[in-house]
DNA sequence: ACGTCATGTTAATGACGCTAACATTGGGGG
DNA sequence: CCCCCAATGTTAGCGTCATTAACATGACGT
């Protein structure tokens, strides 16, 4: 969007054949091994750099700061989360069945990369701070040089949250497969946002407190949060909106 | 506990009157004043120690290190909750009522501190990284001293959860208050603690999610989450316990 | 009075995040 | 076809941090 300029002709956009091949996606993928393997905590900016086999200052031409490149790996969660909550979706069976599937899929997400989960819900700038606070005021030299060269870059961004189109798609794919009235009443109009975020929640509240080891083993099996969380709390507002 | 040598007779056990007055607590409080100004991240332990007025090795006389000193705030912050939610747990008028009113508490405690909620469940050691794992082995010089030293500190350790006291409380004023074979039902045996879990799983998802501001501002309202999760899940709980 | 041990300080170490200044490379316009 | 330039990466350096060892101090019991 704004093309001041005709932009360059020939060469497409971060897609391959740089000088490394692709820095970004390298230091993305080296993070995330990183993450799996030490932890969200466990490594540096300086260890993504030698397991990418590039120099230190390196990751500045693509990401703003150590925090950028997190929030880059996070967004990638997200979108992942995003295609496995879709296809849980697509598989279910009427709402119920529907939303048991995806919540299985959401806690199997958080259970096989509990690192990369508790990441994507520690966005420090917007979650750790205060309101408007920012650590260290005035742009950074990478700002300073994005300025100068259009757009250039961002690989954040993008997909901070649960994309608000993949709520949409939940909304109307549930809607569909409402078969009752009282089904149908909770996904009409801005309710239906309501429900899958109170449904967010929901799964949220499991999975984080799981990933942080606050729960009993047996809150690992998806059958038990389905039967004690998700199934009672679907019957209870249907139930209510029938009377 | 295990007392191997009697104890020094007169002296309290850190209570005041050392060189600098309880440094301990003091590290605490202005750990805890930064993170409120500043959030989870926003400060450093060498920064608590400008705030406190002591050098920077100081703080190593009485936590192993900077997470220690974070995990001993996540321990108050623990029982400041906890109190919070026993409160609200006294004043509640039947079952229903009062877990509307500890999930209010809970929330607002979430929301009035958000930095130290986040701060609570971002238990770095044993969240973040994957099971065994420690960044770096062998005793720490903080870990020699203190074997040498009988047992000495130990300021974080309690409290890394919600206190088991705390929920077998919760579970038994609830038995109580069932008015219902159903309600009662749900309160019995191990499976109070399963009900409890399950509430607190709920009450953390709104809260996290709130924090992080993954939700739209209409949840931080109570009342939205009582009305479209708490209420809904305990009507289904107890409506399918009682067929 | 004295010595001892808890408590606090000074100084030093290695790593890290970040920046500026310099080097290289590859593709497109002259 | 070549050269220029901008994108990309490197080297060197700054300030900060967490942590440690070695040293200082002072309160308390003997």
């Amino acid at each position: 969007m704004t093309p001041r300029k005709a932009a360059p002709p020939t060469r497409e956009r971060g897609r391959d054949a740089y000088h490394h091949g692709n820095l970004p996606e390298a230091l993305v993928l080296a993070a995330r091994r990183l993450v799996r393997e030490r932890g969200a905590k466990g490594f540096s900016l300086a260890d993504v750099c030698r397991a990418a086999g590039v120099s230190v200052a390196a990751p500045y031409r693509h990401f703003a700061s150590r925090e950028e490149l997190l929030a880059a790996l996070a967004a990638r969660g997200f979108e992942e989360l995003g295609a496995a909550l879709s296809a849980a979706l697509e598989e279910g069976d009427g709402i119920a069945d529907a939303l048991a599937r995806m919540a299985g899929a959401y806690l199997a997400f958080a259970r096989r990369r509990p690192a990369e989960y508790a990441l994507m819900f520690a966005n420090s700038a917007g979650v750790l701070l205060p309101e408007g606070t920012r650590t260290r005021a005035g742009p950074t030299a990478y700002d300073r040089r994005a300025a100068r060269g259009g757009e250039a870059h961002r690989h954040a961004r993008h997909a901070q949250q649960l994309g608000s189109a993949l709520f949409r798609l939940v909304v109307a794919r549930l809607a569909e497969q409402a078969s009752t009235p009282a089904e149908r009443a909770l996904f009409a109009g801005d309710g239906g946002r309501r429900t899958v975020s109170a449904f967010w929640a929901l799964c949220h509240g499991v999975a984080a407190l799981g990933v942080a080891r606050h729960l009993d083993r047996e809150w690992l099996d998806p059958a038990l949060v389905v039967d004690r969380l998700v199934a009672p709390w679907l019957a209870g507002l249907v139930g209510r909106d029938a009377r």
